[in-house]
DNA sequence: CCCTGTTGGTGATATATTATCAACAATGGT
DNA sequence: ACCATTGTTGATAATATATCACCAACAGGG
């Protein structure tokens, strides 16, 4: 069904943030992998140096192969660099945590955020994994991904997030529709519990969306002043970061969102 | 006898500054891997993120995903941070390149550098995976990082880079013995002709070796003089770093270095 | 102090994945 | 038009893997 290097890999998506380290047994439990199994593939990992153990506390953590392996990237691709600037203004702009992510695979990539300045705000866990179907960045991307993407997640099952999320395929779908149309799209805490998304697709050099750019705002905040002011500068944002990349958004798109970026 | 996992990963290391992207043929050539077995690896980590393919192209490269790990350890544990700025004062008190590194698995990885600002100078290939046996930095690990690290690697086959590569294990162990009684390492053109390298171990918490700092200069330009100005400073920089990390030199190394720490 | 519940780790065997080889279509250079 | 190379796919033999039970070590709790 799939293979082991997928499993092992898998078993990565289990650190975050808030907890950088995890153990053996609470791993394989999370994950839902024999503890045997786990503790073959961390071996394997940790030879590459994609993990390490601590000695003492025999406790697990990303290893110091992710950062060579972000710098080759990095260096040869200088994404999060390019980013994380407009993000800056981005959050600036909209007084609200901003931040990106690009396709990883089944998922998005959290790659880069820049936090509200507010006390009440939208605090991401940096490096999460965001599904698809329930986070306004991957509606965007969903939206101008291509067929091929949208025919995977579709058919795939929508886990469920929150009471609001969308679990069946053809509602998604036409949510999809609609961000298409309006050239941008939003989600009410179908992710996250008061949690409100409007995000905007970030294209690659042949107009295919590659990632998404995401303003975050409590949902009780979320005015229609706020939300045409949130519309406007991260449509502003996702074309700047677009054509920093290097990329270019499809012609019909370049004019269906042009309206709707005038700064006010 | 090796996973599959490992085989899949080490396939990572194929990917550098110079060649951020691979196709799948030359892959298969440079890791001596089937081309079929190749095809499958890749496509199990695309599936993860950890590798992307373009479209047009048909080129790997890393993938997304390997920024959001960094990100993750990199926020749970900032060497990068911490080590970076320190790595500029050492680069301008000895005005050559500078560079610091962790053990990842079976080699050293570069993690962070600073170039000389000299027209001459020892230009590193950024993320470039550091072997134990033939740089400064792999012989200031080995000396203070363990038994177990040391007999593996003296029990490897030692990979010739240059005519000057030590590939004897015992001519090794007695090098390695000389850097644990100087309290630094030192190699001339072992790894890469005309380099000349000056290493000091970095400590974790338990006193024992996580990886080094290091300043590679033109073996020509290497005189005495700047020999002792450069391993004044390197010691300096490698005991910030180990207390910028949380870590502790072993008392019997404090001691050793404190004579030749003194800022002449 | 024992008892119970963890933890990380190890072997043996049936099972499932993987390695290998050949062949294929598509591409690009000469 | 040819030749060489690319990425890709199948079939089968060979091999690594999943699963299970078990073990030693440790931490509380009674």
């Amino acid at each position: 069904m799939s293979s082991t290097v997928v499993k092992a890999l898998m078993l990565l998506e289990h650190f975050s943030e808030d907890e950088p380290e995890l153990g053996l047994s609470e791993l394989a439990r999370r994950s839902g992998v024999d503890k045997a199994a786990v503790h073959r593939m961390l071996g394997a990992m940790a030879e590459t140096g994609l993990v390490e153990q601590q000695m003492d506390s025999r406790l697990y953590r990303l290893g110091a192969g992710v950062l060579r392996l972000a710098r080759v990237r990095e260096i040869a691709f200088p994404i999060s660099s390019i980013v994380q600037p407009l993000l800056e203004n981005l959050s600036a702009e909209t007084s609200e945590t901003a931040h990106a992510s690009l396709i990883s695979g089944r998922a998005l990539a959290n790659i880069a955020t820049c936090e509200s300045k507010k006390g009440n705000r939208v605090s991401l866990i940096a490096g999460e994994v965001l599904p698809y179907h329930s986070t306004a960045s991957g509606l965007a991307v969903l939206a101008y991904g291509g067929d091929a993407l949208l025919d995977r997640v579709l058919s795939s099952t929508l886990e469920v997030k929150t009471r609001f999320t969308i679990t069946d395929a053809e509602e998604l779908s036409a949510r999809i529709d609609v961000a298409r149309q309006r050239g941008f799209s939003e989600s009410d805490q179908t992710n996250e519990e008061d949690v409100h998304g409007i995000a905007a697709p970030i294209f690659d050099r042949m107009s295919v969306a590659c990632g998404a750019v995401s303003v975050s705002t409590p949902s009780h905040r979320m005015t229609d002043e706020q939300r045409q002011l949130t519309i406007g500068a991260v449509l502003r944002a996702a074309t700047t970061i677009t054509d920093g990349l290097g990329g270019k958004q499809p012609r019909s798109y370049a004019n269906l969102i042009a309206p709707l970026m005038v700064k006010s």
